[in-house]
DNA sequence: TGTACATCAGTGAACGCGCGTTCACTGATGTAC
DNA sequence: TGTACATCAGTGAACGCGCGTTCACTGATGTAC
């Protein structure tokens, strides 16, 4: 209600839409990026493969509404995750985030490869797609969190001689205009906090940590606390352990 | 001298061989690991598709030692750059590493990707073949640097509680073996370092961080200042842009 | 040095395959009266 | 409610392409005498 009944028409059209979707995604478990093949969705679907032009123009049109999906999906887990966090708590904060970016990849690895992994054989993507503005919600995210606990954690970073030129221009604008104090050291700051988070992350969903380590999530735990301290605080009873799976 | 003057078929022979594996990953440069085809590459050197079994069994066969291959480069530029580092040295030989890995990731893309991005679409890896060898040896080389540092850096990892069986028994077979006094948490400290340096040198290749960050390795040599710190050490006058390119 | 034979890198044609994309079509769903 | 027309998801055949791999062959290189 409110919601205007759709025709059946409508909710075919959409539904068979997210099963193309789904079934790219299901392709790319098995053999990477290179395995999103209309012919090989069709043929999984029930479908021929020329039905799929009903729904996507092109290929590279269904990659890239992919990506943007996808790329929207880890913006919302991340800004789900902080949202419950208290306001002026930086390091339950950047715990809360480090461990939605790491369940959201270990969950969906074939979208976190898909995002941050190689580029799809042959796909150029669009200039300024939504892709772009996922990205972005997704480091607005963290920048904030680093820009909360920044009055704490600048002693920290006094060697820091980063400068706004370090950026690119248009970059520096867009955060300038969302946190105006904010100092160019404390931008390199979340973009390596962001690093710290990605390293381990994207050595276990590509299979370099596992079967060696048998417990991933506890070494990622351990870098987490050890990241938290680094801005500058850590909550009491605070161990690797102490934070719920 | 001293080496059996080799027959022109046998120099030709291993020419072409290296040839191959060359064009194989300058075509990886456009394309991502997808593109590793032999007809493109004949194409490339101006034989038929045919020719290239004379050197490779099969397309796999080929994927295979690019892998060793790559891997093994990997592990050589780790085990040079910290050969003339101070033994005694570990936050020295840490940033030695770091700035190895990156350089490494950073000039050779290509190969990067193949060791640590997607897999070959429809490669399987043989069991226990060169790759996991050179695996091992790069892994040495970190876990060496850690160690020596470890008696420094433990009281730092107190909170630390890793055991043996938080790895695979072989792998801390393995390890004790090389280094029978290293505790577990020291292992895990390892695998975060890498951790560590793998996130930034991992978002700068694929693309992740230019061009909104005009000096990727600047944002990667202050972590890395951070990291030495980490292991209870740092020289002095160092800062980020003490280290040279 | 010359001859006879063995080796083997490379050719070129062929195979069967899966791919993205196009196109004239069918038939069920939706709309206007 | 019933009829006439419009929409459009999906079919099935076709296109041209590049792929890995095989195979009978040619001809230059290497070896034995």
């Amino acid at each position: 209600m409110g919601q205007v009944t759709q025709s059946r028409r409508m909710r075919l059209r959409e539904a068979t839409t997210a099963e193309i979707k789904a079934t790219a995604l299901k392709h790319m478990a098995s053999s990477g990026t290179a395995a999103i093949s209309l012919r090989a969705i069709a043929r999984d679907m029930g479908m021929t493969a020329g039905a799929i032009y009903s729904y996507f123009d092109t290929r590279d049109n269904l990659v890239s509404v992919l990506i943007a999906d996808v790329y929207g999906n880890l913006a919302s887990a991340l800004e789900t995750a902080i949202a419950d966090c208290p306001q002026d708590d930086a390091a339950t904060q950047v715990q809360a985030f480090g461990r939605a970016y790491r369940n959201w990849a270990v969950g969906n690895p074939e979208e976190f490869r898909l995002v941050y992994g190689d580029a799809v054989p042959d796909y150029q993507p669009p200039a300024g797609g939504a892709a772009a503005e996922a990205e972005h919600r997704a480091c607005a995210v963290l920048t904030g969190i680093v820009a909360a606990a920044w009055p704490k954690a600048q002693h920290l970073y006094i060697g820091s001689d980063h400068v706004w030129s370090d950026f690119d221009p248009e970059f520096a604008e867009l955060i300038r205009q969302s946190f105006p104090d904010l100092p160019p050291a404390a931008v390199a700051l979340s973009l390596r906090v962001w690093g710290r988070m990605h390293g381990l992350v994207s050595l276990e969903v590509y299979g370099h940590l596992g079967p060696q380590v048998r417990d991933p999530e506890k070494l990622y735990r351990a870098e987490l606390v050890d990241l938290s301290r680094s801005l500058g605080h850590v909550s009491v009873g605070e161990s690797p352990d102490a934070v719920p799976a």
